[in-house]
DNA sequence: TACATGATGCCCT
DNA sequence: GGGCATCATGTAG
C-alpha cells in the first residue's frame, strides 16, 4: 500500500510570498512531510482554501493582529495553527511579505506513507496495512479505501493524522530543511483544479477560494466534478 | 446517501 | 457570553 516516491525538494519562502490565491492554487499536489521519531509521514495536497487580509471577513487575520493570529502577519512560509470548536486543530501557512497579512488552510491530504502511524493517531484500524491479499477481497478493498480517506480528508482529520497541534507547531518555518514540519515538491502534476466556495464559514461566503484536484477521491465533503 | 444535531474549549468583545 | 475555517453519529429516505 506504500508508495515508493521519488526525490523532492523543500518550498522556500519565496513560493508562499505572494497573494494567498494563487499560492493556494499552486500547493495542489504537494507534499506536507512530518519527521516523526519512527517514520517519515507524507500526504499529498488535495484541497486547500485561501483567506486574505482586510476585506475578507472570514479570514481570521480580518480584525487586526492579535495574540491567536500572529503569525499570519509575520514573514510567509510559517505554520499557523489554531483550535476550533473545542476539539481540533487547523493547519494554515502564511503568505506574502512581512507585516502584510494572508495564509492558505490546508484542508485534505491524500495519505502516501506513514499510514499505520497516522490511522493510528486518527483510532482507525486499517484492513490491510500492507495489502498483498487486497484484490482478492473486493469487499475489504473497498473498506480500506473508505478507511484511507478517513484518515486525512478534513481539516481537524488530517491535523490528527500528522500529530499537528498549536503548543507544538504553530509558528514553526515550514520552509526550514531543519524542521520536522516541510512543504515539498516531487515534481507531481495536477490534471485539473476545481474552484469552488469555502467551507464552513457564514461570512464572506460567496468568494470562490476553496481549491481542489478536481476528481480526487481524498477531497473533503461531497464529491466534486 | 443526505442532512441534522450535539459535543467541546478557547478567543475576543 | 457568543460564536466558531469541525467531526462523528444518528435518523430518514
Amino acid at each position: 500500500m506504500e508508495r515508493r516516491l521519488g526525490s523532492f525538494s523543500v518550498l522556500t519562502s519565496k513560493f508562499f510570498n505572494r497573494d494567498p490565491r494563487r499560492v493556494a492554487r499552486s500547493l495542489l499536489g504537494k507534499l506536507l512531510v512530518r519527521k516523526t521519531p519512527q517514520d517519515t509521514l507524507i500526504g499529498r495536497i488535495v484541497e486547500t482554501e485561501a483567506y486574505l487580509g482586510e476585506g475578507d471577513a472570514a479570514a481570521h487575520a480580518v480584525s487586526g493582529k492579535t495574540a491567536r493570529n500572529f503569525v499570519l502577519f509575520g514573514p510567509p512560509g510559517y505554520a499557523y495553527v489554531y483550535f476550533i470548536y473545542g476539539s481540533y486543530f487547523c493547519l494554515n501557512v502564511s503568505c506574502l511579505p512581512d507585516g502584510i497579512p494572508g495564509g492558505v488552510l490546508f484542508r485534505a491530504l491524500e495519505p502516501l506513507t506513514g499510514l499505520e502511524e497516522m490511522a493510528a493517531a486518527r483510532g482507525i484500524k486499517l484492513v490491510e496495512p500492507d495489502g498483498p491479499r487486497l484484490q482478492r477481497h473486493e469487499s475489504a478493498a473497498r473498506k480500506q479505501i473508505s478507511l484511507l480517506r478517513s484518515i486525512s480528508s478534513g481539516p481537524g482529520r488530517m491535523c490528527e493524522a500528522f500529530g499537528i497541534t498549536r503548543e507544538r507547531d504553530n509558528g514553526k518555518d515550514l520552509t526550514s530543511s531543519r524542521s520536522d514540519l516541510q512543504l515539498a515538491d516531487d515534481g507531481y502534476r495536477v490534471a485539473r483544479v476545481a474552484v469552488t466556495l469555502r467551507v464552513g464559514i457564514s461570512k464572506s461566503a460567496d468568494e470562490l477560494l476553496r481549491y481542489a484536484i478536481a476528481g480526487n477521491a481524498f477531497v473533503s465533503g461531497p464529491k466534486l466534478r
